[in-house]
DNA sequence: TTAGTTTTGGGAATCATTGTCAAATGGTTG
DNA sequence: CAACCATTTGACAATGATTCCCAAAACTAA
């Protein structure tokens, strides 16, 4: 390689395949721990820190979605690659995507007119699914 | 007392009177361990204990806003009391509260759409203030 | 003052998350 | 294949915010 960047290679490995597999699967947003428990589950040996370390890594490139939720926790999920917003179930984790365009523009345009860069924002919407 | 409902008494505390107090003179978000701080400078003794108890009591009731910054800790400012959002500046803390009426219609009409129910969101704006 | 609650606070306990670092692994090159 | 080396892993320690615990202190009403 000619190029003069400190590639920071990414490796495939076993833990990251399982990891993102078992994502592939889930539809609702889960803890790391919840996540790390099913792999050991399915029989994966997998770490607890490489777990958290992974979904760190796939939620800052963008690959997974992360939210807070209520209690604080943080929660990951595999999405859309498009910018959107979440409808979680507060008890089962059911969650739907939604888009918002209205509500994109007008944070922005809030955060200018008092002057503020750099924004970025936060909306999620919580409530007990029809199921529940 | 000749009521039948378990009245559950709320006392005017030197502690709880040092909070309210403090609160009034803060305009950003802070943290109960920076409340905590304060008030000890101030020369008032409180345990942390009881400022995390308070402060969760107000939040709980409505008379403080309470919100997790984008570190996941908690933190805490009095505000008026219709509902609203904020626009936080990362670095200082420094709130403004806005209000967004179309907001509020369409997470309800999202909600409602999908047949969730109880529902609640969470929605604020984080960026550099012009100060910062 | 007395009696019965509520409140306090200091330290232990919890719990999610992050840090540490030696050992294991994957990719590459010869 | 074998040697080399940066990356990755994982068990365990450490952190940091928050909660729990409970005996002592503070309030309030009678």
């Amino acid at each position: 390689m000619t190029s003069t960047e400190p590639t920071t290679e990414i490796r495939p490995t076993r833990q990251r395949r399982a990891i993102a597999e078992l994502l592939e699967t889930i539809d609702d947003f889960r803890s790391a721990q919840e996540i790390h428990d099913r792999l050991r589950t399915q029989g994966h040996a997998v770490g607890l820190s490489t777990v958290y370390r992974t979904l760190q890594t796939l939620a800052d490139s963008g690959q997974i979605d992360m939210l807070r939720h209520e209690s604080g926790e943080s929660v990951y999920r595999r999405c859309s690659q498009t910018h959107h917003h979440h409808l979680v179930c507060r008890s089962c984790g059911a969650t739907v995507e939604i888009e918002g365009p209205a509500v994109e523009t007008w944070t922005n345009a809030m955060a200018t007119r008092h002057g503020y860069s750099s924004v970025s924002h936060t909306l999620e919407i919580f409530g007990t699914c029809p199921e529940c």
